[in-house]
DNA sequence: TCTTAGCACTCCAATGTGCTAAGTGCTAAA
DNA sequence: TTTAGCACTTAGCACATTGGAGTGCTAAGA
């Protein structure tokens, strides 16, 4: 168990360390502490303090920095979630206050804004699809045997997606397969939709063509267009600020993880209702094991739930960031409920 | 006027220092150049190349770099494109042998392709629609007031975009709508319809909807997006590598320049015919003032004309990249022209 | 007139040295 | 238990030293 010294010097360290990143050695601490005791006391405390794990050196006449497990600590009893500046706020609103056609937008635009706020790198994950229905499919003829296949969800999503279909296949028989699907899938939800897809469907579109495989390919890949470009990226380039390692390579890979949808989907995680805080190699991830991630899911309520995250490095002001991340999913769970409030009512 | 044992030298120099970018001296020269002469003639030869601006020192006891007029004229006179690796050719025609269904899919395939290949970064530019024809304009309605905007252009390209109508427009307005637009804008090439849009088609869609603004605005939206959609950029991160310069603000503006497509543009340039290189300060764009561009349009016949291009240090392996550029712009050109075959044809 | 050996000179890059500031652990006294 | 004091460690910096690769110049030879 630890004293309530030890706690305000680890909470100082963190504090100190996060805040410009340098090592904190015994007598700058002093100084920064309430209470008045000399360095040499700090000195025995950071020592019992580094035995249990919390702190570590970088050398061994160095100050001290915070350890994984010391991060840990602190963000789990010490840290208590900054207020958001007002000017963040004013920020996050304007950038929320234009009208968007689509959800990609508002999502997308989330993206950018808090990677620009945290200048660290953001992720925002479109609210989740699986139980949203099929409102409508539609196979638009483009000419020359194309056609645009539409999907929409009862949550606004739109999917397209253009193909072609062999020349023997007559437009009577593409009517028949819409009226199908319309009369078959539409209404039910997506994993309902690709269970009969897997099923009892094929069957019933063979009677019109030849070669169904082709045909449902498509509708799954629109399905499945749906599900991976929920990802969204802001402030990549962030990177390689906040990234102190100049290994091109693992620069490399981690750009590659994160434009890769299903690699995304592992690190961010099944999303609860708190705001999680993972620090180095607590990540899933081996290529995060020198980051730390700050995961929020966002609620839209019937229309689902959806992650914001930020990546930034071990030794982030995480109490400033939990804050801002606290308050930009309510601002985005409120802009989205209102975007489909007015597609609902309209 | 250069002597040929200058133009050897040049040669040479800009060679060993492209291949291993390490300044030339002339003892490592004299085994290098098929004469026999003495490190001590070379060293007045590359006096007097220096003195005419083709060579330049790094310091006052270096070895020798090409200037950029020295890469110039080595370009212009000296250089001869390397016939391209079969390996090379391999790769790309097995990476072309896919069964693409959009255009925008071969062409972003191929700028990573092409940045593999060179291990630089590449751009390649959809072929141009300027002349193409409007082939098709749909509205589909996708229920809640919303509407999909479709675009088919003669040369198979196909856009969309969905916004939301206000609630009081009828759908036989729409209808009404949509015909205008078949009948006088199907069939004219896309500047035509950008200048009718401009002058006599709001007043007529005015009978049918209040405020024709908005719809037009969409109409030109997607119009827009298949204009400022044509760039694809591969290897982005290989900047990383090749740009020697640390200086992240630099590089920050260079990934902007790369994702600004209209920057893009003037940075790419009219396209001629033969394979275009510029270098160094050449280049029309200051962020580029110490890289190479090599830009190359291809041909596909009937259905316009492209760029791709190869950016890359000013010390690049001239010859190698300038055949790879050659060869690659032949096969893509093939390989959109059977695309447009199967589409012609089916 | 062109080429070449020889030599003095220049500069970079690597290495080593010395110093300082910031830090530590330990001990003994308060 | 706290503290002052002291010996010790290390990073970081400025500085000097050195070796090697290169140059330009000069004077002699072809």
């Amino acid at each position: 168990m630890l004293t309530d010294r030890e706690l305000l010097i680890l909470q100082a360290i963190v504090q100190i360390y996060t805040s410009d990143g340098q090592p904190v050695g015994s007598k700058a601490l002093v100084s920064q502490l309430p209470m008045h005791v000399s360095s040499a006391t700090i000195r025995n405390e950071m020592a019992t303090l580094e035995e249990i794990g919390l702190l570590k050196k970088t050398h061994s006449s160095s100050g001290r920095i915070p350890s994984i497990q010391g991060y840990r600590y602190y963000v789990d009893h010490l840290l208590k979630p900054d207020k958001v500046q007002s000017s963040d706020l004013r920020q996050i609103r304007s950038s929320f206050n234009h009208q968007f056609q689509e959800i990609d937008d508002i999502v997308a635009e989330s993206a950018d804004m808090l990677s620009k706020l945290t200048s660290y790198t953001a992720f925002t994950v479109k609210p989740e699809l699986k139980d949203a229905k099929l409102e409508g499919f539609r196979l638009v003829p483009l000419g020359n045997h194309r056609v645009m296949a539409i999907l929409v969800t009862d949550n606004g999503d739109v999917q397209n997606r253009t193909f072609k279909v062999p020349s023997n296949v007559d437009p009577e028989a593409l009517e028949a397969v819409i009226r199908i699907i319309n009369d078959e899938l539409v209404g039910l939800t997506l994993s309902e939709v690709f269970k009969r897809l897997a099923t009892d469907i094929p069957n019933q579109i063979g009677k019109y063509i030849e070669t169904p495989e082709g045909f449902l390919d498509v509708f799954e890949d629109v399905l499945k267009k749906s599900a991976t470009e929920r990802f969204f990226v802001g402030g990549q380039l962030n990177l390689l600020d906040f990234s102190k390692q100049h290994d091109l390579g693992a620069i490399r890979s981690l750009y590659r993880l994160m434009n890769h949808s299903t690699d995304l989907a592992s690190v961010l995680g099944s999303p609860d209702q708190n705001i999680k805080v993972q620090i180095g190699n607590e990540i899933t991830n081996n290529l995060l094991k020198n980051y730390s991630l700050i995961t929020a899911t966002y609620d839209v309520d019937q229309h689902g739930k959806g992650v914001i995250a930020v990546l930034g490095p071990t030794s982030m002001p995480y109490s400033k960031m939990i804050g801002l991340v606290g308050a930009f999913r309510t601002e985005l769970a409120r802009r989205l409920i209102d975007y489909y409030h007015d597609i609902d009512d309209s």
